[in-house]
This record gives structure tokens, sequence and C-alpha cells, in this order.
RNA sequence: GUGGUCGUAGCUCAGCUGGUAGAGCCCUGGAUUGUGAUUCCAGUUGUCGUGGGUUCGAGCCCCAUCGAUCACCCCA
């Protein structure tokens, strides 16, 4: 490091050149899914009013308490906040243009999200999902489409070491309502409860039934069970998430102590998870938030979503090495010689008007160091074009990888002769 | 935000109870001055994360700081 003041904010990344073609092949695969899905693409800004986040995440979640950007903007005084999450924003954009005036909408989105935690595995503090949401839609039919296709992406990933973890939340009365109860339960036993629990039974009394303090548990298992709680309609909604998630034989695990840390979420929840990332678990969580778009001024309208992080969802691929990428070149262009190398930019531009991806060597080199560099850059062929070619206008095709003899080849049926051995060894698979 | 471990060449790492640094890979050149991936030969590469302190002397000990990592917390 030469200039160590100089370096990149702690907790976000640089991503190379070598991880980035992982992140194209994936994000082409993520799009060509959603598309099989008619979910469609939505660009926000990723700098919000900060009352924004406060309204849809929660006043007194950690997100919006101690882990968001939020700075004042020094030349008008505007309170903005670098987003942390993507529902709210697109909620509000969906509600500026008025998307849901009259026809329901699948969106997606995708891009950097930024959270002031400390650093670790699968834990940044600019870091990237991408969102699903389906909004001015009430049946439970999108809810299970959207973990259905979930578990199609995981597929098309060769994923297999996820599980999925459901639950309900009921709706918002009665989530207040076991809140209550539950706050009035722990609080008559102050004394038996740990420092955690203390911390939190005013602050997110849910997560005390989190607790993995064995002396916590019997106190845990008697607590108010939402599941008491909730009305008719909200356990149908499940029971009928549920029995589609049974028709297409997607496993599930129900998880009463399932919650999430945003306060907009109401109903269905669920979560993908992975043993093999250590305490960053999940990679894919979300669910239903009937509530949100009313609170942000929008009329009343249902909505169900959830988002996927990239870089938990990477190092997952990475573990996996069945990610074979297509190399991304076909020819790298060695020449030498002073009539050489005037010919060789041309006829690199003639290859290229053909479709194929070249490189020109650029700079000295020898032919034995030109074909080192066309070796390293993954090139399927080498052309090469000395004074013997150039004054015959011809080339040589030689084939880098695998079989096959080098030749000499007029240059104006080269690019068509490369199209024709890239077709067969395409071919033989 | 709290705690544990760790920072040595571009990368992966070695470096003994303190005596001013090494290997492999990579890179460059050569082994028939027009041919890569194998082999052989030669060569380059560092403010030992940063700043202080202890010492005759610090990569090694102490403090601080920055960063990485693991866990807690929280979450995608």
């Amino acid at each position: 490091m030469s200039n160590p003041s100089l370096q990149a904010v702690r907790g976000m990344n640089d991503i190379l050149p070598d991880e980035a073609q992982l992140w194209l092949w994936f994000e082409d695969t993520v799009r060509e899914w959603l598309d099989s899905y008619g979910y469609r693409n939505i660009r926000m800004p990723l700098v919000e009013p900060t009352a924004l986040f406060k309204r849809a995440i929660g006043e007194v979640t950690d997100i919006v308490e101690k882990e968001m950007y939020s700075f004042e903007d020094s030349l008008n005084g505007d309170h903005l906040t670098l987003r942390p999450e993507g529902t709210a924003s697109c909620v509000r954009a969906v509600l500026q243009h008025n998307l849901l005036y009259n026809a329901p909408q699948r969106l997606y989105y995708s891009g950097p999200m930024f959270r002031h935690e400390r650093p670790q595995k699968g834990r940044y503090r600019q870091f990237h999902q991408i969102g699903v949401e389906a909004m001015g839609f009430a049946s439970p039919d999108i809810d299970a489409e959207q973990i259905l296709m979930c578990a199609r992406l995981w597929r098309k990933l060769g994923l297999t070491d996820v599980t999925l973890q459901i639950n309900t939340l009921g709706d918002a009365a009665a989530r207040k309502q076991h809140r209550e109860k539950l706050i009035a339960y722990f609080a008559q036993y102050e004394d038996l409860l740990d420092e955690d629990a203390t911390r939190r039974l005013h602050s997110n009394p849910l997560r005390i039934l989190d607790s993995k303090n064995p002396q916590m548990q019997e106190l845990i298992a008697a607590a108010p069970k939402l599941m008491d709680e909730l009305h008719e309609d909200a356990i149908l909604h499940f029971e009928a998430v549920k029995s589609v998630l049974k028709q297409h034989g997607v496993a599930y695990e129900i998880n009463p102590r399932l919650v999430r840390g945003l306060d907009y979420y109401n109903r269905t929840v669920f979560e993908w998870v992975t043993t093999s990332l250590g305490a960053q678990g999940t990679i894919c969580a979300g669910g239903r938030y009937d509530g949100l778009i009313e609170q942000i001024g929008g009329k009343p309208s249902a909505a169900c979503g959830f988002a996927m992080g990239v870089e938990r969802l990477l190092s997952l691929l990475q573990a996996e090495p069945k990610v074979v990428l297509a190399s991304p070149l076909d020819v790298y262009l060695v020449h030498q010689g002073e009539l050489a190398d005037a010919m060789a930019g041309v006829l690199a531009e003639q290859l290229r008007d053909a479709g194929l991806r070249v490189v020109l060597h650029c700079g000295d080199g020898g032919f034995k160091s030109q074909m080192k560099k066309a070796d390293a850059s993954g090139a399927q062929f080498a052309v090469i074009v000395g004074d013997d070619e150039a004054q015959t206008g011809q080339a040589t095709l030689k084939p880098l990888r695998g079989e096959g003899e080098q030749a000499r080849i007029a240059q104006i049926e080269l690019a068509q002769m490369i199209n024709k051995q890239i077709n067969r060894a395409f071919q033989r698979g």
C-alpha cells in the first residue's frame, strides 16, 4: 500500500476484474430468472430523505437508530440518508409516479445498500441486494410465487445448502397485542431475565424469544404465543401459502421465532438460510408488507417482497466450484514488423466487425512474449501477422486451446474461418 | 458498538530465546534473433500496516491507530 491514507472506506470493497466476472455472470442469470416471472426493472436513487426510512423501517429499529449513513446537505440543509435497504425507496417511487393507479406491479431492482455495521464476512457497510417487490397483490398466491421463484433460482445457480424457514406475523393489531402481552409477561419475571433480555424488554421483546441462553428457555417456552392472537383470515392466508409450497414440493420449516428486523412486515415472512457462511447465514429474506404503502402516504394496498444479499450468494457460489465461466476473448492479435504493425490494427477492426472479441497487442514485445500474453489472455486463438504474412495479405491462425494445428489464411477469410471453428467448438460442447 | 485472533514482496506464506529479511507462485529475459500452456537457467520486487515507546540494537517486546478476520449484536 503506497498511500495508506487513501484506502477504500472501511467495509466498502473494490470488486476487481477476476471477481467482477462472477458478478456479471450472476447478474445475467438473475435477470433471465426475473424476466421469466415477468418482474420489471426499476431504478431508484441511492440517496433519499432520512424521513422516508424512519417512517418505513421504524424509528426504534437497529437500522434506523444506529446503522444509517445520514447527513445534512450542506448546501440546503436537507436531511438525507444513503439507503440501507430498497423497499422503502421502491414504494416511494411507485407512489410518486402513481404506478399502482390501474394495475398491480411486479418490480425488481439491484444495487448497493449502506449500513454502518462492524464488517465481517458476508456483512459489509456497502453491500449489494437484489430486491423483488410485488405491489397491489393481496392474496397468498403471490407470497407463494415469490418463494417458489427463489427455489428456482437456487436450482439455476446450483446451490444445494439452502433451506427455507417461514412464519406468519399476523396482522398489525395482532402483533401489537402480542407484543403487549409479551412485555407484560416478561416484566412479571424481571429478575429472571438476563442482561440481553432486560435491554430488549421494551425495545424489541420479540427478540427475547431468540435467546440462546439455556437458563431462559423455560421462561421463553411459557411465553404468550403470537399464534393465539392471530385472526382467522391471517391463519387461512398462511395455510394457503403453505399448501402451494406443498403442492410444488418445496420443503420448509416453520420457525415461530422468525422475526424481521424491519417494522413494516406482517403476515407471511420467509428466510432462506445456509449453514456454510458462518453467522451470516441468511442469503435471502422477505415477506408481506401490507401496511407500508399506506404508511408512506399511498392508498391502502397490499404488497409482498424479498431481497437477496449478493455478496453472500456469491461466496456460496465460490464455495461450489461448479461455475465455469466462458472465455471472454476470441482472438489475441500478435504482430511484428513495420508493415504488419500497420496492418494489424485494421485487421483487428475487421474481426470485430464480424462479431469477434479481439485484443490487439499493444506496445513492445517479441513473438515469444506476445504469445505468452496471448495465452494468458484466455483467448481461443492467436492471430499472428509478421512480415511474411503482411506481404502476402495473410495471417497465421493458431488455436490456443485443445488440439488443432496453426494455418496460414488470407486475411479476408480469417473472420469467417474463426467463426466457423468457434461454432464447431460450441456444438461439441 | 463489545470481545478474540491476525497484518512480512503483486499473491500464498516462512522468519528460532530481540542482532536492520527469505521461499514458492507471478513477472522479465534467455536456452536455433517468427510462436504460448511443460522443462532448464538468470534476474527484478519490500519504508516487515501506520505512529510512538523500551533497547546499544525491534519484523519479533509495550502502547496507540488503521485494516482484515471470527464471534456477540444485528441483518441481506
